[in-house]
RNA sequence: GGGCCGCUAGCUCAACUGGCAGAGCGCCGUGCUGAUAACGCGGAGGUAGGUGGUUCGAGUCCACCGCGGCCCA
């Protein structure tokens, strides 16, 4: 007797009836024990970089479904990348500063805005909560993180709040500085005068109101040329009026000018409807008849003394929509004002101060509140008969959403970096990367690029990167800084608000002294600042910095365009010349099964603990990746990831079990001399032609950054895999002899679920590795390499030729279902069309569809639906060999026990049992089969076509 | 108001450059089951959001409109 060799490579037995939230936490707990993650990095030390920049999530929130999304993709290419040999270091990141984290703070503290800030808590204490709530909150992300497997390096995490990230910062404002790109303007806003700070978009969004009265004014303005001639124009704001510089129409509407009598009216013809009375038209004019026009001041207040202002100019954002098809433009106190008056060089002055009152010098006007003006400026204009008419209007109109006071537009002090200067460059940076999904490049990117305008990266704000700018109190000469030891300072003092505040530098052009500027910075600043502020650079970290940019790639949700993904470009093309990024995945929304937007007011939120608990991460991951193209927004509910577990990870799942645990029965040795190709059988070489393909399409779409067409060839590989292969191949595992046949199908499995389990890794890492580790004894897949393409295993003719007896298969059925005849009863013949396939394949189809012959060139599916006596036996004996089968399930035997049966039959079944008794206990593992019930075998009546038996079963 | 994306079966989604509308789930029927939280076969279910246009031919190209989403104003 051979001696047997103990096997390399021990399988585990696995259980069917997988619970994957507790295998991923098992797994997560390996990988911690074991350090994987650092291990996986370590054995790529030295191999070519692979650059990932990790788009650092805003520390003020706890993690939610959408989060799994983008970092799904980006730890799917981190290990694939390693996999593919390269070394993927992944630098966690933070972004720290903002108003988000203010207002968190705000909420806690029950107060709001900017007074409550400096007078009641202090910005010293304000300052130092902020910085606490944002380490509470970090806590959160590294657990939810690892829960989903995002490998990423927290223990080097960059903070955008240190003083090393700062003085990056710092460094890369100095830079543009130097060249000239920075400037001081103004920059309209929604404000609240009371509180006396701007709002953020998010911030206007909580305040609108429906129904405000309002007052609708219509104003005479008259020409200097023609003074019994007006233009006409309209606002709900009069008290813009003292600041009116300007007014604006478009060069391409009809105007006309009415006589009402002595006096003589200009105004949009579609506009007419609101002229009060009878009137007669005079003149058509187009809106560039009327530009240029001068007309009489209506106040003189708001016009410095040098340029000209006044008259009338053409705008693009005139409608007739409604008012006069005329608009009064304030220079300070509209957006579209401000562009316009920039744009045409008209001079303005503020009328009104940070308190929403008006300065001294607006005479009529000195010392009142806006709102409280509206009525005095009206009757004002009244008495000097220039108000045409005036009523009042209900509108939707912004308030605050701390205090309620009704928002106006105010220009503020604001720091700009001069982008446009650089749009071209801009442009042509983008035009150079790789975008995902590729309209998004000269769509949304690029679309955002031509309309770019100057950054605006002052925020009069607490929490942030303080503005480097000094300027002399005296002289107002201004400096930027760029580092600590610039100031004088220790590398260990805190950079932000109120310290830095205190430091004052000596002019020294006057020899005054030199404050900082209030304003802390755009955030947005500090995250495109990564690249290089995540190394402290140009401090430190200069050869890190070399090698790791541009990256290679990044990936963030699509709301990114104008968020990191600008960012990040604006400051590489001043700084660097060229984009941060190579290839860039945008993603779309994670939304509820109607479309809609996830909201804690719509109740339609998923909470991401329970879906990690009910579904597991792999499954999420998975659903990311195959559910929808790239871009497109994820229609998500517990029924779409319950489909994924039952469609996709249990159909996977159970392949490697059946694999496993019939090699546990076989002592299946992996490690014995592979049966050659050749001569493996053909549902073998079938497989592992196709795993091959398989292989060559998932490497080759993820290097395309196409994730959905490498995923979804899996899910339909693995659906061939169960539906087919196995499901061909369970009887040459299943039988008790080990032979070649058997130890091909073994190999053939190993190397496909081996294969399937590295494919896997970057998509699922913890079902892939639980596979992994079992199939090889215990090594991470982690640590593997990518699977590279067998060339050999190619066969495109087989290929082609399965898919045609898949076809008869189905055919076969049909006819069979048609004839009412079980597939169990054994027919002579089935005729097919086509041409004639290899014996080995007409073999499976033959067993397949159990018939005895299968007779290609018919002109259509033919089955020979006479039953012989002989056939008729056959197909008894089946029957036989279900209900035995059956029973041993039904008395809980393994699968591998052998048996020994009674049987109690007469008639035909007699008689099948008697001529096939061998061919049953083949099929039963039964070690004899004999006649005459015995009471002491467990056993059941059962029926066959209305004759009844009776078998009884023991383990042998 | 502007830009971009989407709209295909009850649901989730496919269909290279224009060429006979598909899959999975669900439903109905049926078969099979030591074949797994299964599987096989058959069936019902579609005006491709709408209206025009180009074309021998349009889900696919063009225009306009509607709905949903994101972003900007």
């Amino acid at each position: 007797m051979a001696k047997k060799v103990a096997p390399a490579v021990t399988f585990t037995k696995v259980d069917q009836r997988v619970n994957f939230p507790a295998l991923e936490r098992e797994m997560q707990a390996t990988w911690e024990k074991e350090n994987t993650f650092r291990e996986s990095l370590h054995i790529r030390e030295g191999q070519p970089r692979f650059v990932f920049y990790e788009g650092p999530p805003t520390a003020n929130g706890k993690p939610g479904t959408h989060h799994i999304l983008a970092r799904s993709f980006k730890d799917l290419f981190g290990r694939y990348k390693t996999m593919k040999g390269f070394y993927v270091e992944r630098k966690a990141g933070w972004d720290t500063h903002g108003l988000p984290v203010e207002l968190e703070v705000e909420k806690q503290l029950h107060i709001s805005g900017k007074f409550d800030i400096e007078n009641e808590i202090g910005v010293e204490k304000f300052n130092r909560l902020c910085r606490e709530s944002v380490h509470r909150y970090v806590d959160e992300w590294v657990a939810f993180s690892r829960r989903m497997a995002f490998w990423l390096d927290y223990d080097h995490a960059y903070w955008t709040l240190t003083s090393e990230y700062i003085q990056s910062v710092w460094w890369a404002l100095s830079e543009m500085w130097k060249q000239s790109l920075i400037y001081k303007g103004f920059r309209v806003a929604p404000y609240c005068p009371r509180c006396a700070t701007p709002l953020s978009s998010h911030e206007l969004a909580l305040g609108y109101r429906d129904n405000v009265p309002d007052p609708s004014v219509f104003v005479r303005f008259r020409l200097k040329k023609d003074p019994n001639t007006s233009i006409l124009a309209w606002t709900t704001t009069p008290w813009t009026l003292p600041g009116n510089v300007a007014l604006a129409v478009d060069n391409d509407i009809d105007y006309v000018k009415v006589k009402q009598g002595e006096e003589f009216v200009i105004l949009a013809e579609a506009r007419t409807s609101v002229l009060v009375g009878p009137f007669e038209v005079v003149e058509r004019l187009k809106g560039k008849d009327l530009v240029d026009l001068d007309y009489e001041p209506i106040y003189p207040y708001s016009v410095p003394k040098q340029g000209r202002a006044q008259y009338v100019v053409p705008a693009d954002f005139v409608s007739t929509e409604e008012g006069t098809g005329v608009v009064h433009t304030s220079a300070l106190y509209g957006v579209d004002d401000l562009r316009l008056c920039l744009s045409f060089g008209i001079p303005f002055e503020h009328t009104v101060d940070l308190n929403g009152r008006f300065f001294a010098y607006v005479e009529k006007f000195a010392g009142m509140g806006v709102k409280d003006a509206n009525d005095l400026i009206q009757h004002d204009l009244k008495e000097r008969g220039l108000m045409y008419k005036s009523e009042t209007i209900l509108h939707t109109y912004p308030e605050c959403w701390r205090c309620g006071t009704s928002l106006i537009y105010y220009a503020l002090d604001s720091w700009y970096i001069r982008t446009t200067e650089r749009k071209q460059e801009l442009l042509d940076n983008n035009r150079a990367t790789n975008w995902v999904p590729a309209h998004v490049k000269n769509g949304r990117m690029g679309d955002w690029l031509e309309n770019n305008v100057d950054w605006a990266i002052s925020r009069s704000r607490y929490w942030g990167t303080p503005l480097p700018f000094w300027v002399c109190e005296k002289c107002g000469e201004q400096r930027c800084v760029s580092s600590a030891k610039e100031l004088g300072l220790a590398e260990d003092f805190d950079l932000h608000r109120p310290y830095i505040d205190e430091v004052t530098l000596p002019c020294p052009k006057c020899g005054g002294v030199m404050r900082r500027v209030p304003e802390v910075m755009d955030c947005w600043f500090d995250s495109g600042a990564m690249p290089f502020a995540q190394r402290g650079f140009p401090r430190h970290g200069r050869q890190e910095f070399d090698e790791t940019f541009p990256a290679d790639f990044i990936s963030e949700a699509m709301d990114q365009t104008r968020g990191w993904f600008y960012s990040l470009l604006a400051i590489s093309t001043l700084l660097f010349g060229q984009n941060a990024y190579r290839n860039v995945i945008c993603l779309g929304l994670v939304v509820d099964p109607k479309g809609q937007k996830a909201s804690k007011s719509r109740g339609n939120v998923l909470d991401p603990s329970y879906l990690f608990d009910t579904f597991g991460s792999d499954a999420l991951r998975w659903y990311f990746f195959t559910a929808a193209q790239v871009g497109e927004n994820y229609r998500t509910s517990a029924d779409t990831l319950k489909e994924v577990v039952q469609q996709f990870l249990l159909p996977l799942w159970n392949c490697y079990a059946f694999h496993v645990n019939y090699a546990v029965v076989d002592r299946f040795n992996p490690d014995r001399v592979a049966v050659p190709l050749k001569e493996r059988p053909v549902l073998d070489r079938w497989l592992l032609s196709r795993l091959a393909g398989l292989v060559k399409t998932v490497d080759s779409e993820l290097a395309d950054y196409d994730v959905t067409g490498a995923s979804r060839p899996i899910h339909a590989f693995v659906d061939e895999l169960s539906r087919w292969y196995i499901r061909r191949s369970r009887n040459r595992l299943w039988k008790p002899q080990s032979d070649a046949d058997k130890l091909a199908a073994y190999q053939t499995l190993q190397t496909t679920l081996l294969t399937l389990a590295r494919l896997l890794a970057p998509f699922t890492p913890f079902v892939a590795d639980a596979m992994h580790r079992n199939l090889t004894g215990g090594h991470s897949v982690h640590l593997a390499d990518f699977p590279s393409v067998d060339a050999s295993a190619f066969d495109p003719g087989l290929e082609e030729q399965m898919a045609a007896a898949r076809r008869i298969v189905e055919a076969g059925h049909a006819a069979r279902d048609a004839a009412r005849i079980k597939v169990r009863q054994p027919l002579r013949l089935i005729a097919v069309p086509g041409e004639a396939l290899p014996e080995e394949i007409t073999a499976i189809v033959r067993d397949e569809l159990n018939v005895k012959a299968v007779e290609f060139g018919a002109p259509e599916v033919k089955l020979d639906t006479d039953i012989s006596e002989d056939l008729k036996l056959e197909g008894l004996a089946r029957e036989v060999i279900r209900h035995v089968n059956d029973l041993r399930k039904q008395l809980g035997f393994n699968v591998e026990d052998r048996v020994l049966a009674r049987y109690e039959a007469s008639g035909m079944i007699a008689r099948a049992i008697e001529r096939h008794s061998d061919y049953i206990q083949r099929e039963t593992l039964a070690k004899e089969l004999k006649p005459g019930r015995d009471e002491s075998f467990p056993g059941d009546e059962r029926r066959v076509e209305e004759e009844r038996f009776w078998i009884g079963l023991k383990k042998a």
